[in-house]
DNA sequence: CGTCGGAATTGACTTATGTCAGCCGCCGTG
DNA sequence: CACGGCGGCTGACATAAGTCAATTCCGACG
């Protein structure tokens, strides 16, 4: 991927500015171009990844809550975002950010499924320049009802990372069973199936299974359905599959028809991030966190201490996974 | 690891800036200090590493003669530095170090040899929160007539990136090979060396067996003893040790009375990274190359320009390190 | 209990950076 | 070949950030 000649002055100028610590003026000299050009490149460089600037998140993982919750639930690392007057959502999207760029090394593959959460993670995610890096879409589509859909959430977080995205073209839900286990079988979704426990990270919230869920203002389900579906056990939405309170995947005709990473695949990637902050997915929380869908949580604080109420706080964890 | 409660406001303040984006004074408001402390309190960040400014390598390596030596040496990436004028050491030091920076992951293991290359690259290694690293150092000690020792690289490095420092204290030559093996068979250090093809990075240069050459400075070695080892086909000093054209070991006294690394726990180590700028030392890395050693290079172009005349530019590479 | 030393903090000033309207040159079009 | 439009660049101004001497705060010690 070589870099366009264009953009060439621009890496030039933000290695002088930022690795050696020229002052914009001396930047310009060296160029032979005027100080507004540096300026202006420089601004470019940021946004385009060529020069990260990354926080620490530490202060969020470092609190009390947040390692209470780790012994508690054996996590490998939970960060915790304080109450922030109104806006929690976006902070918590800031952080899952910032933390999920932490994570990530040279080379991995990235599973991202997709909800209001993820799209949100999506828009304030930095941008960085992970060439080698490939973002897959986790789960099918929906039509277009709705603003987010799967593959813009993959593709937004691939353009920002400058990473290759693997999108993959099937409907999130079918009518029938049959269908949804044919068009499994097309090498183009299967091959994309298979490659998702492959993966390195994954990046995920869970939905709920009330009447206002994501699951049915996208059309995938209907009030009705759901309410059926709640009456047998679901507890919660993990890449678009209904799961019950322990986190096993509920025997469902819905479950058959979707087209999406399956559980066990998801749970064969050693990372999974999952990032909530609606005190109302406390249910399906647990219910993910039972199934073992999660190693790193980014939640809100309040969530943060209901969750706590539920898992004795002081009780030695079971081991975290292993290196 | 706890943040001093003293820290925390750095990181707020960092979050604050650099995350939300918000000017010094608005920072200044928020947590109810002045704005000038707002500013310390952001260079105390960049220098602790707490924030991270990361410039892409990219320019260096995307580069013909850079792509050229890729194809030739078969390596993974090559990163071309231009005479800068002057001080075309300290450029490749800085292109090291970044370039470094950038191939490390969470939870490395980076193995550091040691030399005049490796201390400037240290001393121009950017800050950065990686706590859950550890730096091991590959060789052993020297009294201390030089100024830069193995364990101060290491422990340099170690601090720079907010790292675990594993160094270990043996002297790098004995007297006897008796006393050699003895030691190495003390568990301190047979721990230390068995740990190292462990590791998922080493940073080295190689050295030649010149005169004047570093191995001699710093009296691992008489002129003597050297003029006789060349006539006995060594080419260059890997890690303390001396190899022949071949990046053999050279089969010497000198090299079964070194503390040090084996070579092939060298070659272990998934990336191996050389960092070579002087022209004298083609010879020496020629051999580094030819014994495996090296799968990522950052080098001067006058020297990537010698190397290339000595690699059919234009042939089909042998296929580069699976992933 | 007073005083001294050092570190942290600040106000005021200097310096550097961000911004934007206007300009210049290039290219495609009529 | 003239014209219009567009993108990139710059000069000048507005704004933000860096700096440093002076001051305050705190804790230790006589």
């Amino acid at each position: 991927m070589p870099i366009r000649p264009a953009d060439q002055i621009i890496h030039k100028a933000a290695w002088l500015y930022y690795t050696h610590g020229l002052r914009q003026d001396e930047v310009a000299r060296e160029l032979d171009i005027s100080r507004a050009s540096v300026a202006m490149y420089l601004r470019k460089a940021r946004e385009t990844g060529i020069v990260n600037i990354a926080t620490s998140t530490q202060l969020f993982s470092d609190d009390v809550l947040a390692r209470q919750l780790e012994d508690a639930l054996g996590l490998q690392t939970v960060w915790v975002v304080p109450e922030a007057g109104r806006s929690t959502e976006n902070e918590v999207a800031l952080v899952a950010a910032s933390a999920f760029l932490e994570q990530i090394g040279r080379g991995d593959r990235i599973g991202v499924a997709w909800g209001r959460t993820v799209y949100a993670i999506a828009d304030v995610m930095p941008f960085a320049d992970l060439q080698d890096v490939v973002v897959v879409q986790l789960c099918g589509n929906l039509g277009a009802p709705y603003s987010y859909r799967p593959d813009e959430c993959t593709m937004e977080i691939a353009r920002r990372l400058n990473a290759k995205g693997l999108n993959f073209y099937a409907p999130l839900v079918l009518t029938s069973e049959r269908l949804a286990a044919e068009l499994r079988d097309e090498p183009v979704i299967r091959e994309q199936l298979a490659g998702i426990p492959e993966g390195d990270i994954a990046l995920y919230s869970v939905g709920t299974v009330d009447e206002d869920s994501h699951v049915v203002k996208c059309g995938a389900l209907t009030p009705a359905e759901l309410r059926g579906l709640r009456a047998e056990g679901a507890a919660g939405v993990i890449a678009g599959q209904i799961i019950d309170r322990n986190g096993a995947a509920l025997d469902c005709s819905y479950n058959r028809r979707v087209i999406s990473a399956d559980l066990a695949s998801l749970r064969a990637i050693p990372k999974r991030m999952m990032v909530v902050h609606e005190d109302v997915k406390l249910d399906a929380l647990r219910a993910a966190l039972a199934g073992g869908f999660v190693t790193h949580l980014v939640v809100a604080a309040p969530l943060a201490r209901k969750l706590l109420d539920f898992a004795p706080p002081r009780e030695t964890a079971p081991a975290a996974a292993a290196k």
